[in-house]
RNA sequence: GGUCCGGUAGCUCAGCUGGAUAGAGCACCAGCCUUCUAAGCUGGGGGUCAUUGGUUCGAAUCCAAUCCGGGUCACCA
């Protein structure tokens, strides 16, 4: 249990004895930590109380400060000041603390429970290459899989992949027209790059299709339909969904170009996957769902022989759910999805991270299994995160004005590669070493960029302006790292010791305010975690990673560790620095981000 | 138009289950390297928390309306 909530219970157990009449239950009484300006270290808001307790503020105070004081072993004292109650937790709470947990690797983490939580990410297109937006929504997925394992779930990380339709379809038929036999072998182009030139190009031509048939009177929508590249995308997908083996076999070709593109990416990225869905395996299966809904009164044809679902009663308008000529739409293959999904691992929970422009989507996808009578259901969320964009808007694959995800992985990495060698901070490694710590700077830095905002937030990239490796970054939490384990390197102490160590500390010496606020944070990290996972929320973890980043930075410069005043502040100060690591090793593990010791 | 989301410092964002004088980073200004890594630290300037009204002892936070920006409402995915 947290400190605040001890600190809450102690409350409530005390209003109890106090005033025995009036019920004071936990959720009244607020505990929050104190503000700065003031001595203390929790701090008990008493206006709540005031009309129940009728009394002034500083008398309720006193009654409560003097009760804590006296029978819990919490406190060394209290101060009122205008209805807040500030306490100050006891030295030797802090120092028992320390010594009890600086060698737990995985403070924190809750106990594995029998709760199944599929989290599916990145579910790309095999169209094009993967760009900026997807590297949100890839990040996100891997660090809410990370977060939920840490707070006790059993996580598959699941990708479905959107393999057929109309647009891979589009790229097709340009490589035919206009690819001369070219492959990513034979041209040295990656295949998910080579692969999305087409679908440019593929846009490139009917564009100008579309513009030569309106320049001979055709009005547009009409050249829409009739441009001749169009229609034989549309005509292969016909093909396609009739199984013609020369169609099958160049989308094969084509898709298994693309697979060995992400592939690279995601090895890259170092992201991974338990089980990959492909579209084309399962867009079949969401049929059979809706014939059954059908059968059983829940959904309704219409005499072209399409299927709707009537979501009025739910403040919507009615929905497709099978065209007229009985293939499927995107719903449907949803629909077939998460039943697979949730018959094939028994999950309790299937989290989707899918843009926000999808929330309308989703709401339907949810209510229609709702009304289905699908068991798998009320384990759908959805976490919706905004697009990522460019300051001239959206990115659009079609425009070819995005960015890259390839290219913005290796600038990242240059970039690291500069700022290090400007900072004069190559010396003691070797080749390899600086190669991995590039790697590890540049892609954390871009981790951190994309993680550190709520996701549900839409964020603006300008690609002028190259991602900072200063302030509130994953270099600065890096670099706080580092310097710690250097520390520890020169004390000759290493850097997870055994629990042993340090058994012969005692806390008789008062804490430094600095001291006290560390450890104070150190010790709110489980519920940092905790709140992370139950929010889907992976920015607290990094504004609180920085947070103590930058707690530590301040406390190496006004105190130091190995010349410290006595040999029981030495051994404080490094089992708060050894703790200190190891949280922000924890909460950059969830993310992703990789630590080093010396950069 | 219906509906959902957002609007906090010049810029990017925390804070939003109501609590003390609204916080970081970037940028700008002034300091700090014979002492554990200056990718750092300290200090400074900078705010009508979109607007108005309401609830409350107390509102950036909750409610309503308005304004601005965006998403979405396809036999596209």
């Amino acid at each position: 249990m947290t400190l605040a909530s001890q600190i809450k219970h102690a409350a409530e157990d005390a209003f109890k004895r106090l005033y025995p009449d009036i019920h004071i239950d936990c959720t009244m009484i607020t505990v929050n930590q104190t503000k700065p300006e003031f001595k203390g270290d929790y701090t008990i808001v008493l206006f709540p109380f005031l009309k129940l307790l009728k009394q002034k503020p500083d008398a309720i105070g006193k009654q409560l400060g003097d009760f804590l004081l006296d029978k819990t072993d919490l406190f060394s004292a209290y101060e009122i000041v205008s209805g807040f109650l500030n306490l100050t937790i006891r030295d030797t709470c802090w120092g028992a603390f320390i010594l009890n947990h600086f060698t737990d690797t995985r403070f924190g983490d809750k106990c594995k429970a029998d709760c199944r939580v599929m989290v599916e990410y990145s579910s790309p297109n095999t169209n094009k290459p993967l760009h900026f937006g997807h590297l949100r929504n890839i990040f996100l997925g891997a660090a809410m899989a990370e977060i939920l394992k840490a707070n006790g779930k059993q996580v598959v990380k699941a990708n479905l992949i959107n393999d057929r339709g109309i647009h891979i379809c589009k790229s097709m038929v340009a490589w035919e027209r206009y690819g001369t036999g070219d492959t990513p072998e034979r041209i040295g182009v990656k295949g998910d790059h080579l692969v999305g030139d087409y679908y440019v190009k593929f846009n490139d031509v009917y564009k100008q299709e579309i513009a030569k048939l309106a320049a001979d009177g055709m009005d547009e929508k009409t050249a829409e339909k009739e441009a001749s590249i169009m229609k034989e995308a549309q005509n292969m997908l016909r093909k396609w969904e009739a199984g013609d083996t020369d169609v099958k076999s160049l989308w094969q070709m084509m898709n298994s170009w693309v697979y060995k593109g992400f592939d690279v990416t995601y090895k890259k990225l170092g992201v991974s996957f338990d089980k990959v869905y492909y579209e084309s395996d399962t867009y079949l299966l969401g049929k059979k769902i809706v014939e059954d809904g059908v059968r059983k009164g829940v959904l309704y044809k219409k005499e072209d022989g399409s299927v709707w679902v009537d979501l009025k009663d739910e403040g919507h308008d009615e929905k497709l759910l099978l065209r007229g000529d009985g293939t499927s739409v995107y719903m449907t293959q949803d629909l077939g999805t998460a039943k697979l999904k949730y018959d094939e691992f028994k999950l309790n929970q299937s989290v989707y991270v899918i843009a926000d422009e999808q929330n309308y989507h989703m709401n339907v996808l949810k209510i229609v299994l709702k009304k289905l009578g699908e068991p798998c259901a009320h384990g759908i969320y959805h976490l919706s995160y905004g697009m990522v964009e460019l300051p001239s808007g959206r990115m659009k694959s079609r425009e070819g004005n995005v960015v890259d995800a390839d290219d913005m992985v290796e600038e990242m990495i240059n970039l690291a590669k500069e700022q290090t060698e400007q900072a004069g901070k190559t010396e003691g490694f070797s080749k390899d070493e600086l190669v991995k710590l590039y790697e590890t700077i540049g892609l954390g830095a871009l981790k951190f960029y994309l993680l550190r905002v709520d996701p549900k937030k839409k964020m603006i990239f300008d690609p002028k302006e190259s991602i900072d490796l200063h302030g509130f970054t994953a270099t600065f939490i890096q670099y706080a790292h580092a310097r710690i384990c250097s520390i520890l390197r020169k004390e000759n102490v290493p850097l997870v010791p055994d629990a042993t160590k340090f058994q012969s500390f005692t806390q008789s010496a008062p804490l430094l305010p600095l001291e006290t606020k560390i450890i104070l944070a150190l010790e709110e990290y489980p519920l940092i975690l905790a709140d992370a996972g139950a929010e889907f929320n992976p920015s607290s973890i990094c504004n609180y990673a920085f947070q103590l980043a930058q707690m530590f930075n301040t406390f190496y410069d006004a105190h130091s560790i190995s010349k410290a005043e006595s040999e029981e502040k030495k051994q404080l100060r490094l089992m708060i620095i050894i703790m200190t690591a190891s949280i922000l090793r924890h909460s950059m593990h969830l993310m992703g981000i990789r630590m080093p010791e010396k950069m």
